[in-house]
DNA sequence: CTTAGTTGCTTCGAACTCGAAGCACATGAC
DNA sequence: GTCATGTGCTTCGAGTTCGAAGCAACTAAG
């Protein structure tokens, strides 16, 4: 293996603070232009924005929660706040019956195009208006590296809920 | 001005994408580690951090919020709570009496050395791992920009508290 | 079919977070 | 000095978050 990484170089150092620093700020930023173009929460937002991503604008609960990274609990609550304000309905898949797919709404249609021009002009101002087309590429290169990386790798030495049968399955 | 940007590239999609989700999987996995090496919440070693890195140890309350990016009462809160496990100490500043001076412990000095060497190590395998040598220092450089323009820019329109000796109003 | 284990979601309780309001000290104008 | 205002922090209430436990439905094994 590598030598034993008791420490960190100063420019990971660097890199490391200005990520989690732009990453607070970004999302600060973010969440108070949501909050005052659509009274959106990011969370909500970024539900939102998933299911209109996708082509049907359904998605089961628990592709979304992983899609955002939130607890399903936190979920739950949420799509119940969302679902209260009409921008999305629920109902139990014909497929599985334990599942719940969520579906947006015209409602949620129109919110989410509310707000996104503001998102983005948001972005710009605050993100890429100071980087390179070439900076951008960058980030989109390295950053995407690491995120495959991070998708990747278990969260910790145990998985939450393990299959048990097979001794190998190729991801579903 | 620039042309009004009512859309991102494909590129800055992408990159805005993966930052967020790499944000969201590298906090949570970090959490995680804190969590189990030292019963830390990620602000609470953020400011146990920031203590360890001040000459004497010590900073104000404000100094702290700001630097982590936090909500004055969330700060109070969690000051309590280590201040309750002894891993600091406050009391009010000789300059002024309003100030909180928070000042770190042995205590919390060990702690911190507890959990260092693994929240060192998951950042290794969690975001170096597959990043080179100049990976790193493009982020350093990029996302420092980034830090910069985003500390510089205020959050929105208003600002929290404004002075009010000038006759004008800031701008919306 | 029956049983056991897995998975999808919700409920519940506890913890955390924020903004607004409040309190106390500080600073400047007069 | 007094008064008005600004600043640093805390308290309070409301809203949000999570994990553990619980329920219902699917699936595999016998």
């Amino acid at each position: 293996m590598d030598q034993p990484p008791s420490s960190l170089t100063s420019t990971q150092l660097t890199a490391y603070f200005a990520f989690t620093e732009v990453s607070s700020l970004l999302r600060h930023a973010v969440e108070q232009q949501l909050r005052d173009a659509g009274n959106l929460s990011y969370v909500q937002f970024q539900l939102l924005a998933r299911l209109g991503d996708s082509p049907d604008g359904q998605r089961r609960m628990t592709d979304l929660a992983d899609g955002v990274v939130y607890s399903r609990s936190g979920l739950t609550y949420q799509a119940q706040l969302l679902e209260q304000r009409g921008l999305v309905t629920r109902a139990p898949s014909a497929d599985d019956e334990r599942s719940v797919v969520v579906t947006l709404t015209e409602a949620g249609r129109d919110i989410l195009a509310t707000v996104f021009p503001g998102h983005i002009e948001a972005l710009h101002h605050l993100l890429f208006a100071t980087l390179s087309d070439d900076d951008v590429d960058e980030l989109a290169r390295i950053l995407g590296r690491a995120a495959e990386h991070l998708r990747a790798t278990p969260p910790r030495s145990a998985a939450p809920r393990r299959r048990k049968t097979s001794p190998e399955r190729a991801a579903p």
